[in-house]
RNA sequence: GGGCGGUUGGCGCAGCGGAAGCGCAUCUCGUUUACACCGAGGGGGUCGUAGGUUCAAAUCCUACACCGCCCACCA
């Protein structure tokens, strides 16, 4: 069979896919024999389509798990998909909107109905694009958060929760999306800085001018000065508030403040937590928007009055004028009134730090409502002491730091979502008992009245008996279920079914960008303590961010992405993940540009072309490889074995330590510039069968060490050997295994010499570019001692071929040296010469040299040196002076041969 | 305001106490028994700045500057 001179990715890509998954290669089972080896994928979103983050996360984990499934672990990869309330349910009311229809329209059932069918259409398309990644996923297990088994675990953890006083229900301030229409938590409210003003705005005091004290400062004034960012707010403010050591406004205290426009009446409160250097020191005071007012409203018992709709319309509360109006559109209209009345002072420009929606990004409303909350603290004191401990470890160690900080600062979690898309809260309410509360403006403790938690609709209300009861109309946040995700994935709490959960619970390593750091991983950790009683993973894997080649965050609203399919389709795969893992240094970020792939392509066109010649050699000598059993090993081929076993080591201890870009370096630079440059280059002309099993069994290990980053060209090409030869090697290069170091059983003396011989070949190729000779061929002239003889007499037709000679011949006396080493000299026979190039390269060596030799015998000269340094210290420095010494010796002797152009 | 990173050749990174390295880019040469998606070579850096510790500092310490993240209730 002919072996094209180019790999062609496309076409091996998906016929290889299809072959493992039909043999279904990345199945892991429980298996007493072997230790499992777990990672729970994060579940990308229904809505996702891969993206350069996507490939560049999955393609860590790939690596991971085909590495340790190699080693011989039943190493499983769980797949699964998120059902990200908020992100799908916008895609769907965005199509609905092609139709000219809002959800209430076609109402919530129908609406849901829309969901499912979007999902089941649509929510699986990333899944096979990370197959078409190479992700060797059990794809046999893969779960979606909104599964019938997995809501049931959602809901058991609600009631636990609930059951043990950690979940309520209550009044208070938070992040309200008013385009998404629901409450977000604190996390997915995202700060930024935007241009704004600081208004300063005056509230006119009722007490006449007279009745006043007379005295310091601003006491003179019938009005008082608030500044503020959002001055519709002030249509619910409630009070006025300063520092009580503020000695400006002592004669504010007794006082009363008009609200203008609105004309209430407001008291002036006295709270430490005013600072008397921002604005005027005077603070308006509106419980029902803003977090500040709304625990100074608590402390001092105001009104809350809540001046908007749940989508930032102002409500009845405001004067009729702004009634109707759009906050912003309020603000304006409003700040024209001001202005009017000349109730502004002045405004200055202002930074803001506002929170956005982390879905929509629309500017987030601090609103007062009532939602459902979890109570964090008690949950992370043990996931505080887990990372403490270093039970559980990041890599980077500095994400402890980061982790820590927000754990020991940990708020409340708002869970409940006023949207339709995802676990329905399991509360019930009796109508009946729920009516008999009132309506107040004054903040109430959240009654309990009514209010049934239950995984079922309960027939009868338990204190009323009564039967009118209706379930919370709210869903849970899409992180209350993905919080479970590494044990409700094994159907966890089923024990029937979640027999696997005891083998492979907890996962191994959680790899992940440091964005959901607080959404996912720290929350994961949380509910792996409360309801495994064990932490979920050992390791978290946190990579950089992919940015662009100018270090922009590549994203698709900035339209700097680069579609890793175009990638995989122009470059394959192989050279996606490859490039991935070789840029991706641990941890930092990731630069990306279209030419970064090019090396991928370039390393895999060039194992394709090694395999290719060295079949091409077998098929031409009509060699049969039937075994493996290497004989007949001679100084070469015990060197290329040990320099294999080198690297085994090296790749190993590297991705142990997740420093894949290290591993796919060593592996890299071993097979291009090692094999390659090298063996390969040396035995072509000495093609024995012998010859062939090394060349074969390096080839196949190498395959071994490139498989977990480029799973599919060397699965073709392990597939090509099997066909090519009579070898046994196993069905599939991904469920081979890892390469074992092969056995050298004693130093070899000749390593030294072969070491010379390509010091001495590099070094003449050199001398020939400096003399201007090209590829020209010369004789090669050689002095060295009878004992050598032998080794270049053995190897005399790879030197000639490599340094270009015509013929090496041994002389007793060189007429002149061109190079000199421990071992030999060497001359090239030619009369007449250009030596300027030569010379000054010469003497650049030398300059080089000397310098150092200067500092290391100045170094030996320091008796501070030689009374503080350790013996073997010093040591190695007197033998690096001695090596130095006879260095520049040659060179020097060289340069004055030559005549110095100096 | 607090915290965390980063600053090494044109670009992206490694090195983290004893002779400045790698990849890409660049330049020169090359129709060599696979591969031009190749081979052989070359040029290019006083390791952000200023101090300090040390016999010795890119490497440890302290400030500072610039860049980038994250957290935070400055209205």
């Amino acid at each position: 069979m002919e072996i094209p001179s180019k790999y062609n990715s496309q076409e091996v890509e998906n016929k290889i896919l299809k072959k493992w998954l039909e043999r279904g290669c990345f199945n892991a089972d429980r298996d007493s024999f072997k230790k499992p080896f777990c990672i729970v994928i994060p579940p990308p979103n229904i809505t996702g389509i891969l993206h350069m983050g996507h490939a560049l996360n999955n393609t860590i984990q790939d690596v991971l798990v085909r590495f340790m499934r190699m080693k011989g672990f039943a190493s499983l990869w769980m797949p699964g998909t998120d059902h990200a309330g908020i992100a799908t349910q916008n895609v769907v009311e965005r199509e609905l909107a092609k139709e000219g229809l809002k959800k209430e329209d076609i109402g919530r059932e129908k609406f849901l109905e829309k969901l499912w069918a979007w999902t089941d259409e649509y929510g699986t398309t990333i899944l096979n694009q990370l197959k078409s990644l190479g992700a060797s996923c059990d794809w046999r297990r893969t779960r979606f958060t909104m599964d019938e088994d997995y809501s049931e675990a959602v809901k058991d953890v609600f009631i636990k929760l609930y059951e043990k006083g950690l979940i309520y229900r209550g009044n208070y301030i938070i992040n309200w999306c008013p385009r998404c229409k629901t409450a977000l938590s604190d996390e997915e409210s995202a700060h930024k800085e935007i241009d704004g003003w600081l208004y300063y705005i005056r509230y006119p005091v009722k007490q006449k001018r007279s009745e006043a004290k007379p005295n310091e400062g601003t006491a003179g004034r019938d009005y008082i000065i608030v500044a503020t960012t959002r001055p519709e707010t002030m249509l619910g403010d409630t009070a006025v508030a300063i520092n009580p050591d503020d000695k400006r406004y002592k004669w504010l205290k007794e006082m009363t403040v008009i609200l203008p426009i609105v004309n209430r009446e407001l008291k002036v409160i006295e709270d430490a937590a005013i600072d008397l250097e921002f604005g005027t020191g005077i603070v308006k005071v509106t419980p029902a928007h803003d977090p500040v007012d709304f625990i100074l409203g608590k402390r001092h018992n105001l009104e809350f009055i809540n001046i908007m709709g749940d989508d930032a319309v102002l409500n009845e509360n405001v004067p009729d004028d702004f009634i109707g109006m759009d906050r912003f559109e309020a603000r304006a209209a409003l700040l024209e009134v001001l202005e009017e009345k000349k109730l502004i002072e002045k405004k200055q420009a202002y930074k803001i730090s506002a929170g956005h929606c982390y879905r929509c990004h629309t500017i987030v409303e601090p609103r007062l409502s009532l939602q459902w909350f979890v109570k964090m603290k008690p949950l992370a004191k043990e996931a505080i002491k887990v990372v403490r401990k270093d039970k559980i470890k990041f890599y980077p160690a500095r994400w402890k730091k980061v982790y820590l900080n927000w754990m020991y600062n940990i708020q409340d979690w708002c869970i409940s979502r006023q949207i339709w898309w995802g676990h329905r809260l399991p509360v019930y309410y009796c109508k009946t008992c729920q009516q008999k509360k009132t309506e107040s403006r004054k903040l109430t403790p959240e009654s309990l009245k009514g209010v049934i938690v239950s995984k079922v609709k309960p027939e009868k209300c338990p204190q009323c008996r009564g039967n009118d009861i209706c379930q919370d109309a709210d869903v849970l946040d899409t992180w209350f279920s993905s919080w479970l995700w590494p044990f409700a994935t094994f159907y966890w709490p089923n024990k029937e079914k979640s027999k696997d959960l005891k083998y492979f619970y907890p996962s191994d390593v959680l790899v992940t960008a440091s964005e959901i750091l607080f959404f996912w991983v720290a929350r994961m950790i949380m509910a792996g303590l409360e309801f495994k009683g064990k932490i979920p993973f050992r390791d978290v894997l946190i990579h950089g961010t992919v940015r662009d080649d100018k270090g922009v965050k590549m994203s698709k609203s900035l339209g700097n992405t680069i579609d890793p399919l175009d990638i995989i389709d122009k470059f394959g795969a192989d050279s996606l993940r490859f490039s991935l893992m070789l840029s991706a240094a641990s941890g930092s970020d990731v630069y990306l540009s279209d030419d970064k792939f090019l090396v991928g392509r370039n390393f895999a066109n060039k194992i394709w072309n090694a395999t290719r010649f060295l079949l091409l050699k077998i098929r031409e000598n009509n060699f049969e490889i039937d075994n493996l059993k290497l004989k007949n090993l001679n100084e070469i081929d015990r060197w290329i074995l040990g320099q294999l076993n080198n690297t085994i080591d090296k790749v190993n201890n590297e991705l142990e330590n997740y420093r894949i870009n290290e591993a796919t370096k060593a592996s890299y630079d071993f097979f291009w510039h090692t094999f390659c440059d090298w063996y390969i280059e040396i035995v072509k002309d000495n093609f024995t069968l012998d010859k062939a099993k090394v060349l074969i069994y390096v080839l196949l290990n190498s395959l071994k060490l490139f498989h977990p980053v480029m799973p599919f060209i060397t699965e073709e090409i392990f597939q090509i050997i099997k066909e090519q030869t009579s070898l046994d090697i196993g069905a599939f290069i991904v469920n081979s295994s890892w390469p074992a170091k092969y056995k050298l059983n004693r130093v070899d003396k000749n390593t030294k010499k072969l070491e010379s011989v390509i010091e001495t070949i590099k070094t003449v190729r050199n001398i020939k570019t400096d003399l201007n000779l090209g590829t020209k061929k010369v004789k090669l002239q050689v002095k060295l001692k009878e004992e050598d003889k032998k080794f270049w007499e053995v190897n005399r037709g790879w030197i000639q071929r490599l340094t270009f000679s015509e013929s090496i011949v041994f002389e007793e006396k060189l007429k002149r040296v061109l190079y000199e080493n421990d071992l030999w000299q060497v001359n090239l026979g030619i009369r007449d010469i250009d030596t300027k190039n030569f010379l000054s390269s010469l003497e650049k060596k030398a300059d080089n040299l000397t310098k150092v030799l200067d500092k290391v015998a100045a170094r030996l000269a320091n008796e501070k040196f030689l009374r503080n340094a350790s013996r073997q210290t010093i040591e190695n420095e007197k033998n690096k002076f001695g090596e130095l010494t006879v260095q520049v010796g040659r060179l020097k002797s060289l340069i004055k041969a030559f005549g110095s152009s100096k």
